[in-house]
RNA sequence: GGCGGCGUACCCAAGUGGUUAAGGGAGCGGACUGCAAAUCCGUUAUGCGCCGGUUCGAAUCCGGCCGCCGCCUCCA
């Protein structure tokens, strides 16, 4: 199930063609760095590409960069460079910074100025159908001969004409008119077209690039939230006045990350740049303190949650360390391939179960600490942990955690154990404890269990 | 004004008609330990913003009220 924006419910996903699923979603607009907004928006859809793969869907996934448009352009004015040469760097900044949130790439990451060819053609049989019109060289799709404008976010026409604060513009038919094509302006970068050198308007290279990667109708088309209004309805607009078919079957909306009671967002100056959480949080923690709320709901930014979840991790993440001694050796090695115990089929279903439920992460977050737990609780063969250690981290690597396995401690902490040991035999507690200390200090964990020392990767 | 969302324990957060209201964090008591850590056991909501109603039965449905938030303008 999925909760579509269009109906307000959760559907069934059919996908057109079977085993096949096709998805766009909204990109950012490379003026600046990405924030924990961007995060969250990358991260979800992540997941939601990775669980449709894990359930067996061929997933096509295209997310976009919006690369030219005001901001961008004031920007580059303001610091004397080419447009592109702004668009560039934060291009390669944002692809940094998801990299190292562990989002994977989509199939393909186009960009607005590498499409204009596509735009214009599909703005020029908007004006030859009828939907569009030509002033002094910008090109306007005329939302009046589109009945249907509003079907998404839920506004009819005479609402948005009442509490209107568009632009007024004289030259538009109607103020909710919007902009397919803008006539360039001094100091603009601009492309030739039939009505003049211009620019395309921000709705138009979503539809543009959504079609020719996805074809005129496809499966899931998503977003933050507050893309639903009017991004997401100029698109259904400009693309389905053309093609006559649903832009795309399913709108999926993130929630958004707020600071404090505050929406965050570069006028308010109050955003936090993905830069400067990972500098001080574990990637995986803020994913999975992301994860624990659903993917439609407001999260409110803290360090003190983050930290928990950083906590929360380790948790999760024990019984891999735990089996990984034995998954090393020789007598394990062929573990992966031996069937998983019956008794842990049912947190895998628990899980495969929650996804299915409109990617319902907090409650398959459950079913995965529950079954950390049952791995660690009862003292299992090494059989049974290596396996279920193995199927917990199948499942968790499909929300992006649990990616690395249990790492080999270096040669420094090894020496560092074995005097431990030297000592501890000698009942030298002081020794042992300073040493213990000194190998905390090197980002290692120091265990004292009955079959002897067990040393783990320090997290969060 | 229009549209939409939220209010569940100390904190975060699932659950949207039916056994004892998930899970994580935090606290407290205990076991284990040389001390720890980890783990385990016990414990912290007879109640889910408030008031009514429907029902054999509601956190879940309906009505009203209170509080918080988002969109309607660039925004993930």
């Amino acid at each position: 199930m999925v909760y579509n924006t269009m109906s307000r419910t959760k559907e069934p996903l059919v996908t057109m063609r079977a085993g096949e699923l096709r998805m766009y979603s909204c990109g950012v607009t490379v003026y600046d760095l990405s924030h924990v907004g961007h995060a969250k928006m990358m991260i979800v859809f992540d997941v939601i590409a990775r669980y449709l793969r894990f359930a067996g869907y061929r997933v096509t996934f295209v997310r976009n960069f919006t690369d030219i448009e005001d901001k961008i352009i004031r920007r580059a004015n303001e610091e004397g460079v080419p447009a592109r040469e702004i668009s560039e760097r934060y291009i390669a900044a944002f692809r940094e910074d998801i990299a190292a949130l562990g989002v994977q790439a989509p199939d393909v990451e186009p960009k607005a100025t590498d499409h204009v060819p596509e735009m214009l053609a599909l703005i020029e049989r908007l004006v030859a159908g009828g939907f569009a019109y030509v002033v002094d060289g910008d090109v306007y799709f005329e939302v009046r001969r589109f009945p249907a404008y509003g079907k998404l976010s839920g506004k009819n026409l005479d609402e948005l004409l009442a509490g209107a604060r568009v632009d007024v513009d004289d030259r538009k038919r109607d103020p909710r008119d919007f902009a397919l094509w803008k006539a360039a302006k001094p100091d603009e970068p601009s492309w030739p077209s039939p009505w003049g050198p211009g620019r395309p308007g921000w709705h138009i290279e979503c539809s543009a690039m959504a079609m020719r990667y996805l074809g005129p109708s496809f499966d899931i088309h998503g977003g933050g939230e507050d893309l639903i209004f009017p991004h997401h309805e100029c698109e259904i607009a400009q693309s389905e006045a053309v093609t006559h078919q649903p832009f795309a079957r399913y709108w999926v909306h993130n929630g958004f990350v707020n600071m404090g009671k505050e929406k965050m967002s570069k006028s308010l100056g109050n955003t936090l740049t993905i830069r400067d959480i990972v500098k001080r949080h574990d990637p995986e923690a803020l994913r999975l303190w992301i994860l624990g709320t659903h993917y439609r709901h407001l999260l409110e930014w803290s360090d003190e949650r983050v930290h928990e979840a950083a906590v929360a991790l380790a948790r999760l993440r024990r019984p891999i360390e735990y089996a990984a001694p034995y998954a090393a050796s020789e007598t394990f090695r062929a573990a992966h391939e031996h069937p998983v115990p019956a008794e842990f089929a049912a947190f895998s279903r628990r899980f495969v179960e929650a996804m299915d439920d409109d990617f319902n992460t907090p409650e398959a977050l459950a079913a995965l600490f529950d079954f950390s737990s049952a791995l660690l609780g009862k003292s299992l063969s090494p059989q049974a942990l290596v396996t279920g250690a193995a199927e917990l981290q199948r499942l968790a690597r499909v929300l992006g955690l649990l990616q690395r396995d249990a790492q080999p401690a270096p040669p420094d902490v090894l020496r560092l154990m074995d005097e431990r040991v030297a000592a501890r035999a000698q009942r030298d507690f002081r020794r042992s404890d300073e040493l213990r200390a000194e190998i905390q200090r090197l980002g290692w964990l120091v265990e004292d269990t009955p079959e002897g020392a067990r040393l783990t990767r320090k997290s969060g």
